[in-house]
DNA sequence: CGGCATCCCTTATGATACTG
DNA sequence: CAGTATCATAAGGGATGCCG
């Protein structure tokens, strides 16, 4: 990456393409998904247990669409009961990887964050 | 960062943390407001010419956001009209580089993502 | 010029019930 | 066990009008 023009989107599609990518992963439930499965392979009832309070609906969901993006793999082993595991791809690891990066970054300045808003909030309601 | 264990948050609460600055950086405007300032210091109605199809109100509820948080300034100027300078401070400008480092990944890897979703819907629909 | 309040619509998310 | 369908609600965002 070209740190010396680091803000550079080269275009409004391009702009477009980025925010997507950080509204999925910006979402309720796709970062605990991919932390969880970042650990080892998994069934789903084993991530929705991992998981507390999602719901088997949201579950499916995020799922679907991590996986319609290759950034999981889903096999079905016909067995009965049926078991299906998913499993992070080199893809979503990597996505994981740079989300986490970002997410660090976050963290180490939230404190900083948090008084912003406190003063932001105070001089509001004087 | 520890890339040993890249993906460990370690609380539930850190995760929400995480996944809100996401968020926040994935929303509709946010971005682009943040890639335009990082070119220079600007006037609202320069910042709202600037980006293409943002509404009035939506600019200035990104800016307020943001200015919580502590990653532009607002400086008032009082004239009359009245003018408003909004800059990126310290903070906004290392924030936006990580977001760009992550979009950067994003849209190195777009081709990729977009032939694992049509793959996908081709198998739905067949 | 910059900003806020209001109304409305779309989408995301959640609860619940049902199925192979 | 894994997944779908249905319905209800919350949140994001746009259009418009008024104000200092």
């Amino acid at each position: 990456m070209d740190m010396t023009t680091p803000l550079i989107v080269q275009s409004e599609r391009q702009c477009m393409r980025v925010i997507e990518t950080l509204a999925r992963l910006g979402d309720r439930w796709t970062l605990p998904v991919v932390v969880t499965l970042s650990e080892e392979t998994m069934r789903f009832n084993q991530i929705r247990r991992a998981i507390e309070g999602i719901s088997q609906q949201m579950l499916t969901r995020t799922l679907r669409t991590l996986e319609r993006d290759g950034m999981i793999s889903r096999v079905v082993h016909p067995t009965t009961p049926p078991q299906v595991e998913y499993a992070l791809t080199p893809l979503g690891l990597a996505l994981a990887e740079q989300a986490m990066r970002l997410g660090q970054w976050a963290l180490a300045h939230e404190s900083e964050i948090d008084e912003h808003r406190a003063r932001f909030d105070r001089q509001r309601n004087a």
